[in-house]
Parts: C-alpha cells; structure tokens; sequence
DNA sequence: CTGAAAGCGCTTACAG
DNA sequence: CTGAAAGCGCTTACAG
C-alpha cells in the first residue's frame, strides 16, 4: 500500500505528542485547541510534510468539496472558455473542479458521469450530449439541458439564428438561404434547427428541403461536404447560416462565393479570409453564470430554473458587408 | 450526510441476504463466489441502483486508478490536443483522467499538484510553468519539464526554431530577423529563445539586442504591441520568428506587410488571412506518448528518460511563399 | 464458497 | 482544552 510511504495524520500526532483527534483540530484552526498546542502541531505537520488524504476525509464528512464539469469536447473553444467561467467561481468558492470530456457521445457522457458521481462530486455542471440521467446530485446545465432539468443557463438559440437570418435577408437581400447545422437532438440542435425554418419564415423566404443539411460526427467535414453538395444543386442557395464553428469553417474550406454567417464565433474570426459574421456568446460568462446558478443549490436554495443568455451579433466580411 | 440517501454495499448485502464481504466479491466478478450468488447479488445491486463509492474503495485499496493531468491553459489547442491523447490512452487503460488547469500561474500549478495529490492520484502528467515540486506520484512531463524530471516527451525547440529560421534566411534571403516569444524561464521558454540566437548565428545573421521581444501575461496583446514596436525601429525587422501562436496572432493583428513564422500552429491557420507558416507538432500524439511512458512507469517500468519530438515545417504564405 | 473482523485515514459527537 | 471511540463505505487476509 502506498500509505506506507506518506506520513498519515496519526504520524503528525505520534511526533507531536497528541492525539489525531488533536491534531485534526489543529491543522484546521479550531478555537477548541490551545494555541501552543496548535502552533506545535502545525509545525510538525510542516516539517512532516504533512498532506492530508482527501479520500479519508471526505468519505467521513459525506462531502468533497469538488464539482464535476461535463463537456463534449475540451478542445472546442466554446467549451474551453466556459470550463474557465466555472473555474473562475467555483474555485473561488473553495471547490475543486472535475473535468471530464464527452467527445459528444452519449454512452462516453453516462460513463463520465457515473465517474464523477462515484467521486462523490457534490454538484455538476453539465453540456449534455444526451446521456445524462439523474444522478442525485444537484446539477446545472448550460449549452443543452437534459428535459428534466430544474436549473440551467442557455443560449437564446431561435433568437440567435433569427438574428443571422434577418442580416442575410435584409441587409443583403438574400432570398435562398440554407442551413448547414447540427443534427436536430432535442436541445440546442433542435432549437437553432427550428429557429432557422421559423426565422426563413418570418421573412417571407421559401425554405425547400434540400436547404436544410444537417452534419453528424466530424462537422469540420461535413460543413465542407454539405456545403459542397449545396452549391451543386440546380438552384444552389446563395447565403448559408452555419450553425456551429466547426460548420462554418468547413464550408469556408468548400468555397469562398457564398455568403456564410455562422452561430458560433470560430476562434480568430476577424482574422480568417473572409473574416467570419457570427454571434457574440460570452462564454466565459456563461460558465460562470452556471457555476454561479451551482452555488446557490449547492448553499440550500432553490432551483433556478432555466435562463436564457441573449446573443448580439457581430458583423464582419464574409456575410457580403464592406 | 449525504450517505442517508445513498444505497451502499450493505443495503445490497442485506436486501441479497448475504454478507458484505460476498456482495464486495460478487460484484468484482471474484470466482471466489457461487454462480447462483453471484447472479443475485448483481440483480439486487442494479434494482438498488448500487454505485460503490470510489472514495471508500480507493481508500482501502490504496490505488485511485486515476491519473492527473496538469496544463497551463485547456482553452489552448495544444494543450486541448495533448489532452486528448493522453484520454486515449489511459482511458484504454482503465484509469479515468482529473484536469487541472493552471493559467501558466505556478502558484496555481502547486495548488493544483497538491489537490491531485491530495486525492491520491496514481500518476501525473504535467506540462510546468514552473510550480512543480516532487510529489512522491510517478509522474511524467511533456512540453516543459521540471529539471528534475526522469520521464518527459519533448518538443525539440531548437532544431523547430531553427527550421523556421533557416527558411526565412535562405528561402526569402531575410537579413533582419527578430524574436517575439516566450519569456526566457527554464524549459521551452529558454530552449525557444537559446535556439533562436544559435539558429541567427548558424545562418550567419547578426542579431541586435533589441531584435529579441519577450511577452510576460498576455501572449496575444504583447505579440501585436512587441511586433509594432518592432517595425517602429530605425532599421526594423524585415521577418518576425512567433514562439508560439498565440504571439503570431498578435503580430498578425500589428502588421502584415512584414514575413511572419511561427513555431506553433495557431488554429485554422491555412485559413487565416495570411495563412501562417508554422511548425506541425503532432499534439495528440504528444499526449499519448506521455501517457504511454506514465503507464510504463505504473506498470513497474523503469523512467523512461527524456524524449524529443521531431518538428516539421509547413510552408503557407505568412512566411512569403506563394 | 462464505462470513466476521480488521483497517484504509480521516472527523466529530461524547466524556472528561 | 484533550483524548478514546465510533464510523464513513469499502476490501481482503484469515478462518471455516
């Protein structure tokens, strides 16, 4: 057993000439133990090098001190910022954060979740792919949320595509317009799918089913593929809406002639030829609204119900402006 | 405690009428245990919905099965990236991965190594900003090494930075190269910079002191505010060496008029506008291969020593090609 | 094949 | 102010 080579708590006691009981105390400045004593212990706690086991303590205490964060994918900046949002409030807080990635696979998002609930995580903050199920555990969606779920910060999806879909009408005129888009999964990938058909709508534009191209593992790929396969039908569209990053930055690898606004912000937008016309998320705010909704569960308060983060809409080049 | 509510192995030795110890064995699939048991034992547990606490089993095994994961900054695609790999391979092994991220702080890098210590982690792996102190873990650098490492996956900084400047010497017949990089810490920051004078020397350029631009906290701002100091010199620059991404997004945001290389690829940067001739690291393969030597070391293995990864160049425009 | 017992390293009522 | 004792939820020699 490893144990064998860590100074365990009894050590600091032995040494000191005290009990654990003491020592316990001490080392988490209880006013119950005299000061001499306190000081001492301290000491050899540090001369000792002295760490407690996390596993002990908060198997006795019922209680971790930890929260778990799940996300589709780490490497996506969206998720990235947001991870650092729940950082920033949680740590804050005096909780440790869990991360763990789901690659968006359901079967990979229970397996994570079952490991943090096994951890004993006293809260999570979840971007479900679909496979949550409830855990037990006071959780806060943000990005999708379960159906069930009592708490959760979203995106105003409908709000944000109908945003991009007026630009592209108004502004420039566009008539045949296309979505290139998550698959339609309830949450966030239904609402921007409706969002579009209702916001074509709303401006009076025709929608014809073969303008709706919905991608489903590698969406670098297939915003590329369907966007080719878009500009070869016989009455290609001439503005297409990406609903994600990945999305938008495949079809900016299909071609360059088309107008192309994109739901998410990709990394480095105003740099990329042509610089990307996409929503403002506030990510890291995102996150830390989330945490912040975890918190207050966490301290004894009610649910908080869903909240939905407004998107503004930053105009650049490639939807035709300039 | 939160363990009122939660069914645990003695509910199911109870409801499956026998003991802990029979539950504990049938559950692991022991062949210790009767087939007819062992059966009733699993039925009980799914009805219960039983889910072992980790914290107690790790406890009393001495062996978490878990691996910590260190890096300055997840939101980097590198780092994202080597992430990634590391998941691979260690989840293959049946270990589940704990993130930290640092900020580059090494405060918060201590802070982070001993949260993971705390909670008894079986190994690390640990890209340093500087915080690293031996922890008694087995443990496994990449990127940036502490100087006390016995098993580290490395970049070879020099022979990339060397690459990068060979080819603005030769290729475009550059004279006035400068440096606009990583503070010099010991490790990648230092390797980076030593490279760069070396590699100036090897093509026989001269290097003015005042060619060589270190950023400290914010490697994009300082990259575009560097590089405009740069061009605003009596005899400016005619080509800037990035040493890292982030810093070539910065001095892209300065200027374009002058040849830009960077060692590290910035995302999406075929489509960014110069596209950015930079330096293709193979991230993931870097995570996997320290995990790789971290299950080594975990399987009993000696410490692998130190190995450096080949970089190779890829030439875009940025640089002046084309 | 099964169970009673001890113990992992802590914390906290309880008694003094 | 301090200590002996019990217990968090598991696992595993030990005995049968």
């Amino acid at each position: 057993l490893s144990s064998a080579f860590r100074t365990t708590l009894s050590d600091v006691a032995r040494e000191a000439g005290v009990s654990p009981a003491t020592v316990s105390r001490a080392l988490a400045n209880s006013p119950l133990v005299n000061e001499r004593t306190r000081q001492r212990v301290w000491e050899v706690a540090e001369r000792l090098r002295f760490r407690p086991n996390r596993l002990a303590s908060s198997l006795r205490r019922g209680a971790t001190l930890a929260v778990g964060v799940v996300v589709p994918d780490v490497a996506a900046r969206f998720y990235a910022a947001a991870l650092k949002g729940v950082h920033d409030v949680v740590e804050a807080a005096g909780y440790h954060v869990l991360v763990v990635n789901t690659e968006r696979d359901a079967r990979r998002e229970r397996e994570a979740l079952d490991f943090l609930r096994a951890y004993q995580v006293d809260g999570l903050v979840v971007a479900t792919s679909g496979g949550y199920g409830d855990m037990g555990v006071p959780t806060v969606f943000f990005d999708n949320a379960a159906p069930e779920a009592s708490a959760a910060v979203l995106l105003d999806n409908e709000d944000g595509i109908f945003q991009l879909v007026w630009h592209l009408a108004t502004v420039h005129g566009h008539e045949r317009i296309a979505y290139v888009g998550l698959p339609a999964s309830p949450g966030a990938g239904r609402e921007r799918l409706e969002g579009f058909r209702a916001a074509v709508g709303r401006c009076g534009l025709a929608l014809p089913p073969q303008y709706v191209a919905l991608g489903t593992s590698d969406w670098e790929r297939d915003g590329r593929d369907l966007t080719a396969a878009l500009l070869a039908l016989e009455e290609p569209p001439t503005a297409i809406v990406a609903g994600a990053d990945l999305f938008a930055i495949g079809a900016l690898r299909a071609a360059r002639e088309v107008a192309l606004v994109s739901f998410d912000e990709p990394e480095f937008a105003d740099l990329l030829e042509p610089s990307v016309t996409s929503l403002d998320r506030h990510d890291r705010q995102l996150g830390r609204r989330a945490a912040e909704l975890l918190l207050e569960v966490l301290g004894g308060g009610a649910p908080a119900g869903i909240e939905r983060v407004p998107l503004s809409l930053t105009v650049r080049r490639s939807c035709g402006c300039e």
